[in-house]
DNA sequence: AGTTTGATCGTCT
DNA sequence: GACGATCAAACTC
């Protein structure tokens, strides 16, 4: 199937982004962070999610881009088999979404996204207007909320519209 | 239709 | 022991 990616939020190295799993340096979970560029990075969130990243530069500077969500042009039914009952829209339509339709997960973390050799490759689609590309705050972060480093494609229906950081809200005593 | 809350577990302190 | 780069379902208006 193919996807073709609509909205990214980019994260820093060590000791330059807050909001970066690599901020406080390699640890054993975003080890491939620090890989050669092109790389996946899948990693396991709130208990039942996995997002995907792509690594984007040298070895041990660890800075990354978050899918956030995409479009699925092709392969549709393949991606619904993996999701469930969701509109076309929202396949892909978020971060751990779009993993789950690429059908990502902790099995393709590490491997290469631009040798074929991996369970996905990332290439070039149509170049987009720049006159369409907007950026703004991340989302989700609870850090560094004003750092504008989302980049979206200005009204594609599959980017994702949602809120600000939420604070944890885990029933207290 | 919009808003709020619950689920669920690997990883880091 | 606590939290997190989220999603989907339930509830209220």
């Amino acid at each position: 199937m193919t996807v073709r990616i609509v909205e990214v939020e980019a994260y820093g190295g060590v000791g330059e982004d807050p909001a970066s799993h690599s901020h406080r340096g390699p640890t054993g979970r975003n080890t491939p962070m620090f890989g050669p560029p092109g790389t996946l990075y899948v990693y396991f969130t709130y208990g039942m999610h996995w997002c995907a990243n792509v690594t984007c530069s040298p070895p041990g500077t660890a800075s990354a881009v978050l899918l956030r969500a995409g479009q699925v042009v092709d392969g549709v039914e393949i991606a619904r088999s993996r999701r469930g009952r969701s509109t076309d829209r929202d396949l892909a339509r978020g971060p751990a979404r779009l993993a789950q339709a690429l059908g990502l997960d902790g099995a393709a973390d590490g491997t290469p996204l631009l040798d074929g050799r991996g369970p996905a490759v990332l290439s070039a689609g149509a170049p987009v207007d720049p006159a369409r590309v907007r950026s703004g705050p991340r989302v989700g972060v609870a850090s560094a909320s004003d750092v504008p480093w989302r980049f979206w494609i200005d009204g594609d229906p599959a980017v994702s519209i949602y809120r600000k950081h939420v604070p944890k809200r885990r029933t207290p005593a």
